[in-house]
Formats: C-alpha cells, structure tokens, sequence
DNA sequence: GTGGTCTAGACCACA
DNA sequence: GTGGTCTAGACCACA
C-alpha cells in the first residue's frame, strides 16, 4: 500500500503545511507503520511536482519532532516512538489557532450551531481523505 | 470597563492578528458596545508597546470589515451596523482559520472527539461571557 | 499582453487606490484573466516607482477581498473565485465611493442629468472593453 | 427663509465637505441668495455643535472657491458671481471619484443597471434633502 | 526568488 | 488632539 500523498498549490495552507498533516493522517490511520521507509526527498519532490527544498523542510520539521528519524545513507523512516503531549501542552499549543478560527467565525456571524457544523465536515473530509480521487480537492 | 488587550511577542500568530481576535472576542462577550469608543492608535500602542503603524492597521483592517467606523480626526468607534455576508462568503472567509486550527489539532495528536470538546468548551466560554452584565468581566 | 498600471503622485487619491481601481478596471475590462500571475511586489514597486510596502499594502487589501489570492514563495495571482456579497453588504460597501462622487459632482457644478451621463459613459467604456478581443487593447 | 444646515457624525464623509455640499445645494436650489449673510463661524459651530475650526475651514474654502465672500468687520456673504467651470475642467476634476466609485461597484458585483440605480437614488435623495427631517438621515 | 510583518519616522487631513 | 498614507529598511516564512 503505497502512501497517497496530494497538494493542492492555490491554496492558503502551505505545501509544507499539507504534506506533514497527510503524514500525520496517514499515520492516523495506520496506512504508515513505524519502521517504514518513507520516499527519499528528490522522489516525492518530484511526485508532487514542489521544490525539493520544500520535501526536505518537511521532513526536517517531522523529524525534530520525532515523527520520523534519518538514517545517514540509508533514507527517512517513520520514527518508533511519537512524541506524546499531555493534555495540557496539546491545549497550550492549540490555544492560538482555536481562537483565531472561532473568533474569527462569531465576527463572520456565525452561530454556534454553524461552528460546530463546518467543523464537524472538515473532520469528516480528513476521515474520508483517503477515498477522495487524488486532483478533484474542492479549493 | 476598561477593555483589557495583550499581546504575546515572538508568537507566530501576528501581532496585529492577535488584536484583531481579541476585539473581536470582547465584542462577542459584550464587553465592548456598538458605538463605543476604542482607544487611539497612539494609546493602545504605548499601552501595549507596539509600533502604531501596527496599531493603525489593526484598526484599518477592522473597519474594512465593518466591525469599527473611524470618524477622522475624532477617534475609532464600534460599527453600529455588522457586515452581513452570504453563506458562501462566510464559508470562504472561515476556511483558511479552519483550515490551520483543525490541521494543527490534528498534528497534536487530537482526536476528533477531543477537537469537537475543545470548540464546544471556547463556544460555551464566549456564551457565558454575553450573560454576564457589563461591568464586572473576569479579566 | 502586459497590464498597464500608472499612477499620479501629489494627487489626492492615495496611490494604493489608484493601483486598486487600475487592477479592478483591468478585471472588468478582462485583461486580467482569472489565475493569471501579477507582477512581484518589488518588479511592480520599481516600476512604478513607490516603496515596495505601498505595493505589498494594495495586494493585502486586494487579497482580504477575494480579487487576488497569495501563493507564499510564488507569488499573486488573480482569484479564480470572487467574493459574493449580499446587497446590503454591498450597498454598505458602495456607500463611501458614492456619496464622495456624487457630492465632488455637485460642488462642481453638475447637473443631475450630467452626473448621469459621465456614470453611463464610464459604464460604457467598461463594457465595450470587455467585447475586444484579448490581446490588442488601446493603451 | 433660513439655511438649513445638519451634519452627521457617524459618516465617512466628513464634516465640513457635508456642509459645503449642502451650502452648494441650498444655492442651487435658489435657498441661498447672491450677497445674502452666512452665520457666522461661531454661530455656526454653536448650531451645528462642532468645532469651530471645522466651520472656519469650511467657509475659508467656500471663499477660495468664490462661492462665498469675506467683508472684514462684517461677516461672510454669498458671493455675486460662482465659478464657471468648462465641461472640460469639471470632467477632470470628476475623473478620479467616478473612477474610484464605478471600479468599486463593478468590482463588488453591482451590474451597470445597479450603478446607475444607486446613483439615481441618490440623487434623488438630495434633490429632497430639505424635505427630511433633521436628525434622521439612515447613515 | 516570493510575500508577510513590524519598526521608525515623516507629513497630511480633519476636528 | 485624531487617524491615513507613505517611505525606508529590517527580518521572517516559504518555494
């Protein structure tokens, strides 16, 4: 089972941004086992048709935080063990962006109920990201 | 009341954006009126010891959006009126904040049961905060 | 086909709203398509020889309004979607452009027939733009 | 007969261009007679119940443009002869507004039938400005 | 290379 | 006093 990895470029998440969350998915869901050899920088760069810079930023971000681990001459490998987070930190860390997202959704004019509902969707189209046709992204 | 700003330097989240959320998080609590006056660019900016070009585009970005009114050469003030978008605008002005929140929740290591709590639980602070009566906010 | 931007110091329209109304003539006149790249913010600074923030400045406001859409490290490019508004929206958004328009037309000494005119006139050599063939206009 | 004057606060326009167009107004409509006597800027400022300067700037532009005549030791009067503008001259003095208001409305989705709507209206709504009572104007 | 953000400081319009 | 605009120049994120 190959990993399935797509970008879309218009759009405002950055191309980094998309692949370590598809990794992270991946992961999720257990389509990426630790241990596994990941595509070598210049392979996936070429596949997604990005800057390699781009591939090996990615990877560097993923491995300082222990999602995967290099091994000099031989490749990238998905890391044994994941960094686990207390409840805590997970909160601090995501304080920010909650409160930009759901700021910004009551200013829109938003209800509640609406908040709850576009979350819920984006949660189910990462759940579902995998049964997508690769190219067909709605942005 | 005085309405009470901070901010974080060195954060990732724009200094200017950390502003804008939260005014538009004292609005959505009530503890800022339609009409009211904001502090001047000048004051907010000593206040929060910021440059006031950052404050004055703040302020800018705001009355873009309709949330603030400037009277030139008097001050900035609560916008009597909200913008009112359509659905689909509404929708493609969310999805970027979205798009950040729910990736980097997952990234953390959220499940998306955890992700639907943390939203309910920032939805229910904000609630609470519109029953209070004005005057005597906690911070 | 290269889009024709020039602009008048000293005049009392600020030189990002001259480049705004110039890019958003442009759209209407559909010498920019949808998707096509815009000029760097330095290439353009230089050519028309402002600070490259004033450029930066008219592109941010542009982006906040859906007409162009950022790539970080790519560029800007014309939005492939427009932002919809409500017409109570967009009348809120006209407001300010109109009242400064009709009450300049006044004081100079139009007739309500005149003002008429010049708005049909305008109107018109928008609409005729929009009928050439891309690739040869005048100026 | 005496002049009508009100002013708005909560508008963009700002308030000595609302006076002078309605000053320009009430002598187009024939209200304001040739060597008729202004209020004076104290008086004005007291009606109006805004800064005196804002009345004193006002009137010194009212001056400069010849509308109004200043008599030392006497007041301010209407002057005997207006500035004639030629065609030529009040279209370029028109350009940069009417430029600035149909770029904005074509760009926020109005069609041309739209724009010469809003216009009318307007126009309509001053023609009738003396018939609407003070203080309730729907900015 | 690209755009995004911020500081420092100037000058202007307006009240 | 108020906000609006612009320049000059820095540093950052991203490709």
């Amino acid at each position: 089972m190959a990993l399935e990895l797509s970008i879309v470029t218009g759009s405002a998440v950055p191309i980094y941004r998309q692949i370590i969350d598809q990794i992270c998915q991946a992961l999720a869901r257990g389509e990426l086992a630790a241990g596994e050899q990941m595509p070598s920088v210049r392979a996936l760069a070429e596949r997604l048709l990005v800057n390699p810079n781009t591939i090996a930023r990615t990877y560097t971000d993923l491995v300082r935080d222990g999602v995967l681990e290099t091994q000099r001459g031989r490749g990238v490998f998905v890391a044994q063990r994941r960094p686990v987070y207390t409840r805590t930190e997970r909160l601090r860390r995501i304080e920010g962006a909650l409160n930009t997202f759901v700021s910004q959704a009551v200013h829109l004019g938003f209800a509640p109920e609406e908040i709850r509902q576009v979350v819920q969707e984006k949660l189910d189209s990462l759940a579902a990201g995998t049964l997508v046709e690769g190219g067909h992204h709605h942005e």
